[in-house]
DNA sequence: TTATTTTTTTGAACAACGTTCATTAGTTTG
DNA sequence: CAAACTAATGAACGTTGTTCAAAAAAATAA
């Protein structure tokens, strides 16, 4: 039976290498520059064996984008000691802001990327876990504000999910080269600039 | 002389049907599955012929997200009989999502695609026109805004830029399948939703 | 018209991609 | 030690974007 369990971790081994070594080269050069072969090289296997483990490149992106969220909700963890929800609120913002700009590439392939969930559609998952996760992280929050008497007249889901596309719509904005092509006159600060804009709204609601 | 013109109409006319073409099966395929040799047979030329006039498929992306911003454009243009800033900022908000929507293939590539960027970076163009007018537009309906006596105490440009991201992060987040993937209650209308919910705290300002 | 030059179009060929699968190498079991 | 099984391999396939010598067509010159 030991050998059977080694023989199981050694292919959990082998999995993970794999993965480690396709993130380090999508966070290298690029997810788009990455081919299955270079991620066979980096870590001294045939290409034939990546296809033993993985289904196909989309099932590699799958499985890199949720480390991307597990690393996301590792930087979430710390919010959560803050009591008061909208303070939680506006750190959140900065966290997930700050994320999207420090991980480019793996927020990209998180929320933009369609690989993930062309896998997620062929397979017999159910659900992206990895992004209700996520999402309900901030809807709790919005509740909790709520909850204290703030955004009265607002609805819990679309009034989160307008908050989510602030957020988001800023930093892929910046993600895809769109702020750059603008030419604004502080383009240094003007992610940050643009959500105090946001966080001077929400206060006085 | 005359025979010089007819060349370059030539030239600008089989340019042009290359474009239409490109268009018809990107909105037909989508852009990713679409080839060049698809777009060849469609206007009955070889491969090498697109080639003579595209540089390569950047370009013709380039310039298809042009066309897009035309298109965008054009349904901006009745915005611009609205007297009142505000009713007019809250009209093309609704307009830019509709158009998103409903060409969602193109406002990707406008938007999200990384060609059209990449085609400028390695062109003597300098600036990103396109994109420069759509925001101006924005820009200048919010400046109007502010004449009036609206969003005291906040900045044009960041405020401008982050009314911006609202709607294109929405819209973003529906276009590459994560609004699909969160299972909201009313998924039909979170979009509205979403956006009503902005509506409903610019009111107040 | 006919010959020559110029322009336009062509498609075979190339390198690189994701993917497959018969073959080889290695390990475990009887 | 041999048989049975498992894991790893890399040549080969079909497609992709792209190139470029050659062919076809058109314009010009005689």
């Amino acid at each position: 039976m030991s050998t059977a369990d080694r023989k199981a971790r050694d292919k959990e081994n082998l999995k993970a290498l794999i993965l480690q070594g396709a993130k380090k080269l999508f966070l290298e050069k690029g997810i788009e520059q990455t081919t299955i072969r270079n991620i066979a090289d980096e870590i001294d296997y045939s290409v034939g064996t990546v296809y033993v483990y993985f289904k196909d490149k989309n099932a590699i992106l799958h499985d890199i984008h949720t480390i991307g969220f597990q690393e996301l909700g590792g930087s979430f963890t710390e919010l959560f000691t803050i009591e008061d929800p909208m303070d939680r609120l506006r750190k959140m913002g900065i966290f997930y802001m700050k994320f999207a700009i420090e991980n480019s590439e793996m927020y990209d392939l998180m929320f933009n990327v369609k690989a993930p969930m062309e896998f997620i559609e062929h397979s017999e998952k159910e659900e992206w876990n990895e992004g209700v996760g996520t999402f309900n992280a901030l809807k709790n929050t919005v509740a909790q504000c709520m909850e204290k008497g703030h955004f009265k007249g607002h609805s819990l889901e679309p009034l989160s999910f307008m908050i989510w596309g602030v957020v988001h719509g800023m930093c892929c904005l910046e993600i895809r080269q769109r702020t750059k092509g603008v030419k604004f006159s502080k383009p240094e600060t003007i992610l940050m600039d643009g959500y105090h804009e946001f966080l001077k709204i929400i206060e006085k609601l």
